[in-house]
RNA sequence: GGCGUCGUACCCAAGUGGUUUAAGGGAUCGGUUUGCAAAACCGCUAUUCGUCGGUUCGAAUCCGACCGACGCCUCCA
């Protein structure tokens, strides 16, 4: 039984649908620049989650927009003199290639806001013709006042009503819908009835995940800064108009942290996902994510990398004892062990708690495997837990029989040592063991005679 | 200012009323093993969960106050 923390409840609800197939939109990047550590964190527990219903025998179906007209966009394009296009489709690259090598699941669709301009018109005039929404000087605002239901994610009391300089909004907290179109846009704009100008980031968001997912969302995520204002405004403007839940579950996954502030480009202490996967494997950005829980802060720092490198070689070390061509597994031949993998995953994708229990089947299996009984048994237990690990996780690269293939000059190493070891040739022995090591092949003996482990 | 989240060992991090006199990982030190290493294993490291009160037969877990960190209320994953 898989149970998630609702944002709209703040409880862990049991999930329920009423198909098998879930569908499910995440909040994606703004391409204005290279995505950072911190963004990833949040794509990759949209993986987490999707990974989590894959466990649970769903289907899903996904969407991560991309946020590809934003006033942060056209400012940079003016400035570099460059075409729009050029600067989203560069950053929408880099994104994609990142969530590549951090092994996220391909998601069905990268729905990219340039595309939906004309639905999204439509949709505001819809707004209009109700009277949620109110043109002022070429802007299209949602009135808040208008909507009874404003206020899901936060305490209207809260929100203060002073209007200051914003004088063409009816309400401090009406938030816009169409853009106007001003003299420092240069050529980009998009023709309207209520004149030149550009769809809002709530407008776009709001109208991609129903055209392309449809008006049944079983969950809509994002991090948790969007909670609100983004999506509360997404709220309003569909449900204004559907009087329907917009979505079903909303999740949000908290903030990764560099030196106890929260990372982001305006702060000015964002670290890309390009940078750090030259210094630190996917696997140990993966391990690194993971080993806390989606809704806790994290902070970044070097020695938690280091930590988490570490403990995907415990990890990758155990693997290693297994035959690795029966990666196969069928739920039937669940143990209680496995089962309490699950259900710590699927209880609110408590991660970390998974975690502590794989690696406290790792520290039993090892002793097991030191009395060198039940094997068989063991094997497959192991060999069923590292793929159902790996199944969520997704950090050990099953080493497949091609990586046990050693150059020639690496096997008569290996084999000269042998022979110094049979004449109990320490001293060549452990010449040869330097050798090895500076070739960048550690060598170790074991009862069942030298293994050698590629240098990482 | 308003609202909210969090504070668990040297570090990271689960647990959120009794089966926990607090999982798991990292680190340190000592030991087993090894020709020596490495890996693996064993042992040591929180009678205590920011502080102080309260509720309860019983609290890290609930309530209150205080201290500290962070977030949202403006663009943001």
């Amino acid at each position: 039984m898989l149970k998630i923390f609702n944002t709209l409840s703040n409880k862990k609800e049991v999930f329920k649908t009423d198909s098998n197939l879930v569908k499910i939109y995440g909040c994606g990047p703004t391409v204005y620049d290279h995505p950072h550590i911190g963004n990833f964190r949040t794509f990759i527990f949209y993986d987490l989650l999707i990974r989590t219903l894959h466990l649970n025998n769903y289907d899903t179906q996904s969407a991560i927009n991309i946020t590809d007209i934003d006033d942060k966009i056209i400012s940079r394009s003016i400035a570099e003199k460059k075409n729009m296009q050029d600067i989203t489709l560069k950053y929408e690259k880099s994104f994609i290639d990142a969530s590549r090598k951090l092994k996220i699941l391909k998601n069905e669709f990268y729905p990219r806001a340039t595309d939906h301009v004309e639905d999204m018109i439509a949709f505001i005039q819809k707004l209009v013709d109700k009277n949620y929404a109110y043109v002022v000087n070429g802007n299209v605002y949602f009135d808040i006042k208008n909507y009874t239901n404003y206020g899901k994610f936060v305490n209207l009391k809260t929100l203060d009503d002073d209007i200051e300089n914003d004088l063409d909004k009816k309400n401090k907290n009406d938030f816009v819908l169409w853009k106007a179109w001003k003299s420092e846009d240069g050529n980009i704009f998009w023709e309207s009835a209520w004149g030149k100008g550009r769809p809002a980031w709530h407008t776009e968001c709001a109208v991609i995940s129903q055209k392309i997912l449809g008006n049944k969302i079983d969950i809509h995520c994002g991090g948790i800064d969007l909670k609100f204002p983004h999506h509360e405004n997404e709220c309003a403007q569909i449900e204004s108009i559907t009087n329907k839940n917009f979505a079903n579950y909303w999740l949000h996954s908290e903030h990764l942290n560099i030196e106890d502030e929260k990372m982001s480009k305006s702060l000015g202490n964002s670290l890309s996902i390009e940078d750090m996967l030259k210094k630190y494997s996917s696997n140990i950005i993966r391990m690194f994510l993971l080993s806390s829980h989606y809704r806790s802060k994290i902070s970044l720092s070097k020695s938690k990398l280091e930590e988490s490198k570490k403990m995907i070689n415990r990890i990758s070390r155990f693997a290693e004892k297994f035959s690795t061509n029966e990666f196969d597994f069928t739920k039937n031949d669940l143990s209680d062990k496995h089962q309490s993998f699950i259900d710590a995953i699927n209880d609110d994708l408590n991660t970390p708690k998974a975690l502590g229990i794989f690696f406290e089947f790792i520290s039993d299996t090892n002793k097991a495997l030191t009395k060198r009984k039940d094997l068989k048994k063991i094997n497959q237990e192991s060999i069923i837990f590292l793929n159902l690990f790996n199944s969520i996780f997704q950090v050990v690269d099953i080493q497949n029989s091609d990586d046990k293939v050693f150059p020639q000059e690496i096997n008569e190493l290996l084999l000269s040592r042998q022979q110094a070891r049979d004449n109990k040739d320490w001293i060549l022995s452990d010449k040869i063991r330097d050798k090895l090591f500076n070739l960048g092949w550690i060598v170790e003996d074991s009862l069942d005679g030298q293994k050698l482990l590629k240098k990482k």
